[in-house]
DNA sequence: ATTATCTATAGATCTATAGATAATGC
DNA sequence: ATTATCTATAGATCTATAGATAATGC
């Protein structure tokens, strides 16, 4: 009945951190942390497998290289929301300014939760990069729709498809900017901050809202 | 007659560029677009010193060291807009409404206008560090006086204290979301873009606006 | 003599790979 | 036999410094 799990493979040199997660997953936690503190190039191989427990090859067991741990951690930070975009655009049986408030709601909380700032990693220039092509394609496709719900308010109906276009920059980009403001201040609490920005996001819409 | 310049030190290896820009002036202009472009640890010093037209080590004829760059095109994003801030806030002959949107239209044209996108430096992770303490203050100030502009609304006089920093971060962040708009569409003409910007931020201060 | 530049390089990295090792599984 | 890990390192950087050089200034 020992404790210690009985492992194949060599054993580690260090002891295993405590959050008992498995390798992988260890390894991506440490690079979230990292990556969001520290930016990803100043964030060694190093650094992150010796924060998961292990020695710098080692990681290389389960990534092929330092990138695919960022387009990893990237995908998460945007897939939710889209996910509830596509059934918020579907569900015509509530006025689309709600479901716009709805959605702004649950993409600041996306945003603001969890123990480190992962959308900030979005700020991060190497983002720019051919690699993350997966990544840029699902936020245009988050943003279009967007789009398309503000075009279903009042506010917006009678809006040309420039001055649309612009206000879904306006509003999708009050919505990004909690990743600044949660930059600066990271202990703030998500739920009534995301309710907060949803109000102002139908605002900048033009509705004449909650607020 | 000559109309090369007669200059005093070596010769460069190699010819000078085009812009005609004194040596300090080139490598700032240099380690504005790479910085921008790739990040600030993914530019190596030699590549800032050849866009400049010079040797790697030459540089450090005009700067101590790769920090030095960054922290003197920092200081540029936010320091005329405080400028502005402390005059507006001084005068009050013309409506806080007015003066707040005055200044959000002359900060969104500040961070969208020249050649870069330096306001996005911002973004660089690596702008935590102490050495940029003076840039932090100084953006402190500019979201202090935006605040103070804000308190003197019609709208939010009635906010108690909390109330109204969340109304500040929410107009800052708007305003300084422009830096990721610029940078999913560098081609944006600035002035109409400054203009619906502010609107907006009027928007989520709580006046009615012109929008 | 002063200046701006150059060449060369020490010293410190950092990523990814090669190949050995120490467990368990069968 | 398979697996997860280790140690060691090749090869490729990158920053900052040391010291030489080729102009002009006086």
């Amino acid at each position: 009945m020992s404790t210690a799990a009985r492992r194949v493979g060599r054993p580690r040199a260090t002891t295993r951190p405590a959050s008992g997660l498995p390798a992988r997953e260890e390894l991506l936690a440490a690079a979230a942390e990292l990556f969001t503190e520290h930016g990803y190039a100043a964030t060694t191989t190093r650094a992150v497998a010796e924060r998961a427990g292990m020695r710098q090859a080692t990681m290389y067991h389960y990534f092929a290289g330092k990138e695919d741990l960022l387009v990893e951690l990237l995908e998460g930070t945007v897939t939710p929301s889209l996910v509830l975009a596509r059934t918020l655009l579907a569900d015509d049986n509530s006025p689309a300014e709600e479901r716009l408030w709805l959605l702004c709601r649950a993409d600041v909380e996306l945003l603001c939760s969890g123990p480190h700032n992962l959308g900030a990693l979005y700020l991060l220039p190497e983002v720019r990069g051919d690699r993350f092509a997966g990544f840029h394609a699902t936020r245009d496709e988050l943003k279009q729709l967007y789009g398309r719900l503000l075009a279903a308010t009042d506010a917006c109906a009678a809006l040309d498809e420039s001055e649309l276009a612009l206000r879904t920059d306006l509003v999708f980009g009050l919505v990004e900017s909690v990743l600044l403001i949660r930059r600066s201040d990271p202990a703030r609490p998500a739920a009534s901050f995301a309710t907060a920005t949803a109000d102002a996001a139908l605002r900048v819409a033009g509705t004449v809202g909650r607020g």
